[in-house]
RNA sequence: GGAGGGGUUCCAGAGCGGUCAAAUGGGGCGGGCUGUAAACCCGUUGACUUCGGUCUUCGAAAGUUCGAAUCUUUCCCCCUCCA
């Protein structure tokens, strides 16, 4: 960049919170910024049937795009997802078929649109679905017009297609196509939707510079693309990716308490890092708190990433659950809780029943190895034997508390 | 098409007739220390159990044997080299 300070706000705001991987002409898109407000596209990847903290990141980005008066473009893939990328995979994709990439579709936008502002007018995302011309494309005039634009030679070069080359491992043709689709897909946003700028991860690179080149050949236009880094965390693991689970953007799949210990029990070294992509506190803001006792700093950022999804309320919720849960002996009435149904009448049951029902495992051998291991409290009290009796008439109001180790803690109703 | 090598528990990877629910490392889980962090130390890591054991696992199927992850046959799948 010639002049850091004389850059766009928008593409400043973009490096200053590590957003920033690669961009094509950027003193250009700089200053096509400046002049005029732009509509941009992600594309989201269907094959899963929501979204979890993995695709975080570019929804941070549409969010950035909406601060700074640009209209964020959606594009769900519908056409593409029944093709697979082919971009660092090992293996052709399981194809999913239309009934599960439509309900996929609705769950996603419906979560996005949890993070994005509706109400703007002038900033109101655009959902669109490239099946919707993707499917009706005619083979032989596709061949003609968009097709006389690649090269295999440099398709080839591509790493999504060179390192599956290299490994011998299979391409399919369709997934060999799937970069002109893509491609595709950004020159038809550019005609019906003005779209100049298209976001992506790392990973896209390729796939995005594609679509740039297309578009230039065939209307003779510039349009931009710009690319996210992979976010990894200090341990070396990828991003939202647990053992339990993925981590979900998805209230029905995550409560709010669990998304709040997920921010709340992260690395010291990726807490900075993390205030600055995944909240909308002021990077100046982020530099003069950063020396902050770190666990208040965590506090802070598992609030601001709750409040975000789940709303502040819920937000506060989880952080008062989380401080009597750990600090306290109180039950918390906002832990997360479970009814559990007695068969037996005169309220009693076993400790490894018990936990088996609370769904926190689900294995006996294991919770025998966790109660000797003296993992397992009822309200605060260790339980040392595996043939402990929980009698409904010694606990105050049928309520329980059930911890396994330090940070599962669950509220228990028997009835 | 020819010649070899291999598929083992979450992953990597030993085992190559009984002592194998299977070494070792990684990861996970739990305990300790701390700060719900990292690092480190310890324990644990198929299921069920009346804690005596019982049952199911080593690509799939069939077989040899008192007994198989280990031997034989067929099948499936991967890899390396040559053409």
């Amino acid at each position: 960049m010639w002049n850091y300070r004389l850059m766009n706000k928008f593409l400043k705001e973009f490096k200053d919170r590590g957003f920033f991987y690669q961009c094509t002409s950027e003193n250009d898109l700089s200053t096509l910024l400046d002049k005029k407000k732009i509509n941009a596209y992600i594309g989201f990847d269907c094959t899963a049937e929501s979204l979890h903290v993995g695709s975080l990141l570019q929804i941070m980005c549409l969010r950035l795009l909406q601060k700074h008066g640009h209209r964020p473009i959606v594009l769900l893939g519908g056409g593409t997802t029944r093709i697979g990328d082919p971009s660092g995979k090992d293996k052709t994709r399981k194809i999913l078929n239309e009934k599960e990439i439509d309900k996929n579709i609705k769950n996603i936008e419906k979560i996005l649109k949890n993070f994005l502002n509706t109400k703007n007018a002038k900033v109101k995302p655009i959902f669109v679905n490239n099946y919707s011309w993707l499917k009706g494309l005619n083979y032989i005039s596709f061949l003609r017009d968009v097709g006389k634009h690649f090269t295999i030679n440099k398709m080839l070069s591509f790493d999504s297609v060179k390192t599956r080359l290299e490994r011998e491992q299979s391409l399919s043709y369709m997934e060999f196509n799937y970069m002109i689709l893509q491609a595709y897909d950004f020159l038809e946003l550019n005609k019906k939707k003005s779209c100049v700028l298209q976001i992506g991860g790392s990973d896209q690179w390729g796939n995005i510079v594609n679509g740039v080149e297309l578009i230039k050949r065939f209307s003779n236009k510039q349009v931009f693309g710009l690319t996210t880094p992979l976010i990894t965390l200090a341990s070396g693991a990828k991003m939202g990716k647990t053992e339990d689970g993925a981590i979900w953007l998805d209230k029905k799949n995550l409560s709010s308490y669990d998304y709040w210990q997920f921010w709340r029990n992260t690395d010291d070294r990726d807490v900075i890092k993390f205030l600055k992509i995944f909240t909308d506190l002021d990077v100046d803001e982020i530099e003069k708190i950063k020396e902050q006792n770190i666990n208040k700093l965590k506090i802070l950022l598992a609030n601001k990433t709750t409040s975000m999804l789940h709303g502040e309320k819920n937000a506060k919720n989880s952080e008062q659950a989380a401080k009597e849960a750990f600090s306290g002996n109180l039950l918390s009435s906002n832990l997360p809780s479970l009814k559990i149904k007695l068969k037996d009448s005169d309220g009693k049951i076993n400790i490894i029943e018990l936990v088996i029902l609370s769904k926190l495992e689900n294995s006996k051998s294991e919770v025998r190895r966790l109660i000797k291991g003296n993992a397992i409290k009822i309200n605060d009290q260790t339980i040392t034997d595996e043939k402990f009796i929980i009698n409904k008439q010694l606990l105050n109001k049928n309520h329980l508390k059930l911890s396994i180790g330090k940070k599962r803690h669950l509220k228990i109703e028997l009835n």
